[in-house]
DNA sequence: ATGAAAGCGCTAACAC
DNA sequence: GTGTTAGCGCTTTCAT
């Protein structure tokens, strides 16, 4: 076991002093930064390797005023599509020597609030933050953060500055779409309870929008709270059909309570893809490989993070003039809804 | 759009000019501590609320050499183990005042060196980072980082400090126990090739030793590298089956690739949990709902994560002397599993 | 190519 | 209960 805390940390002077050269000429090397003689240069190096020197960043970064973190803030890491944004994330800053810090709110906004607080008072060189929906003042403090702010996963609405990631509105527009032009019409939705969950919200009323327009009204709706895995997906699906058997298709928010859903349904020996059409949500690839392959949407979080990594490390060129990439959520029709009439 | 970097950030000094007092008595309302008339404080917040203060920590951390950020290293995001004890971990900090700053290594040890050294160079109040296996720079580094240090997920080796997690060569141990005890003798295995992946070596390595002290030996074996997902199970176990069709049990590396596994086998009309047996590894809940319960071992990731963040907070105590928490890996014979012999 | 001095924005320590 | 002073460990700027 380390003895911690036994010794204080070594600073520039301690390198300084065995290198036998000014503080500033150390700094120098260790930043490869203006000229230093290679003689000069290996001596410091020596040094600094042999005392096993490590940086100070704080006070590195109260001097230059640059600090190299990035603020990513989500609403949980349990649900795995932000783990996956946050791959994105760290993939492109990888290369940038730019750090990714992590906060969760729990999809609570006033935790929201304190977690962005303490976060800007890092000062950091960037902010990625789930949503659009932020308190009046949360959207201040983005506002005045004085460093690019990335709103991911949505463009549903009003970006402080930047935003990335799909229309979950028109996702949900989409599927409602497929589901009518496949002839479905006695249609259950399975979604969820979370009030901060404003982007499966803005699916379904997507969904109920293109329903509507084909003249069809949601038949059946169940909503659960807390995680999403398959167990869910059985009870609900199993609670709805057994409620309301004359359903014809069901829209689930998530893939996970989807395909709990589909394994329920392929066991009670139902038409999957057939006279039952299923449809997930995010097209999470480690679900390839269920019985059936699902229909689902892919949300592109992954991409939404990397973008969002890029427009903060400056690297991303815009193509629109205000700041906003919209991604295309691709419908997967997979083999749990029945072909297009007329196709 | 925000204008960003339009101006300057307040400072204490702001503040304190605003409310009429000095930048000590503005410090110490902001801070909460030491004593302040009710009438000060009350001027001072409505001028910081006002004006949007947000604090500088880097200064504050440089002066008062405290540093509310906590590292912490791990392999990857994408396999979902590594946020599920994230989740612990900032479950548990987050009523510190603590806060987690995270960075994925790729399973890469010169990598894991960098992202450490940049760490580091933070001076946080902690280190948490999976696995025992480092280079001699990252042990060295980790040794004098003059906080506390938890290696997690894994107790097997010798820990720098401290160190949580299950022993996952007792837990391999104890799978092959069970299998050999329930009369399989033509087994195979199914695992990854991801050299890094020292937890998933040592399962394996502790399963055929319990094998080997019952006289089986591993009959058939196959390593994929890449993201584990249910396809991949599929894949596998379909060439393993066919390359070896007289096996009678598989053991998974990973409850993903078993439960991909599983649904081929089940599709194959093969008597899984009876004469063909399957365990899996990790215990994700997220799969409760297979058609079968998977047979599995908890890894007991979140646990870890939650106690590595109170051993930096300070509040776990240990009740061993070396610092070090051996985690009890529950085994979950599920019913993909025949039932001990005798039982 | 190297060094000296000043100061980043805050807090510790001490006065009053 | 409030103010003053010094300084955290670096980097900036300017000198040489």
């Amino acid at each position: 076991m380390a003895e911690r805390g036994r010794r204080t940390h070594l600073t520039l002077r301690d390198v300084s002093e065995a290198a036998g050269v000014s503080e500033m000429t150390v700094s120098r090397v260790l930043r490869q930064q203006g000229d230093v003689s290679d003689k000069t240069r290996r001596k410091v190096e020596a040094a600094a390797r042999m005392l096993g020197y490590v940086p100070n960043k704080i006070a590195g970064a109260l001097a230059s005023q640059r600090v190299n973190l990035v603020a990513v803030v989500v609403p949980s890491l349990s649900n795995l599509v932000f783990p996956e944004m946050l791959v994105g994330v760290q993939e492109v800053l990888d290369g940038t020597g730019l750090q990714p810090v992590v906060g969760s709110t729990d999809y609570d906004p006033r935790k929201e609030e304190t977690t962005l607080f303490e976060m800007l008072s890092w000062r950091p060189s960037g902010v990625v933050v789930a949503g659009l929906e932020h308190t009046d003042a949360s959207r201040a403090m983005l506002a005045n953060a004085g460093c690019p702010v990335v709103e991911v996963m949505d463009v549903d609405g009003d970006p402080v500055d930047a935003a990335v990631g799909i229309s979950h509105w028109r996702a949900g527009y989409t599927v409602g779409q497929e589901v009518a032009a496949r002839g479905y019409r006695r249609v259950g939705v399975l979604g969820t309870k979370v009030a901060g969950d404003h982007r499966a919200r803005k699916r379904v009323e997507g969904f109920e929008r293109a329903l509507g327009e084909a003249g069809i009204a949601i038949a059946d709706r169940a909503d659960y709270d807390g995680g999403s895995g398959f167990a869910r997906g059985r009870e609900m699906t199993a609670a709805m059909l057994d409620r309301t058997p004359d359903l014809d298709v069901l829209f689930y928010t998530n893939d996970l309570t989807a395909a709990g859903g589909l394994l329920l349904c392929l066991e009670r020996g139902l038409d999957v893809g057939g006279a039952l059409g299923l449809v997930g949500f995010n097209g999470f690839t480690l679900l390839d490989g269920l019985p059936r392959k699902l229909a689902t949407v892919d949300s592109r979080r992954r991409q939404a993070g990397r973008i969002a990594a890029r427009i903060i490390a400056g690297t991303h060129e815009f193509t629109s003039p205000d700041r906003r990439v919209e991604l295309v959520p691709t419908f997967l029709p997979g083999d749990t809804l029945r072909d297009r009439h007329g196709l």
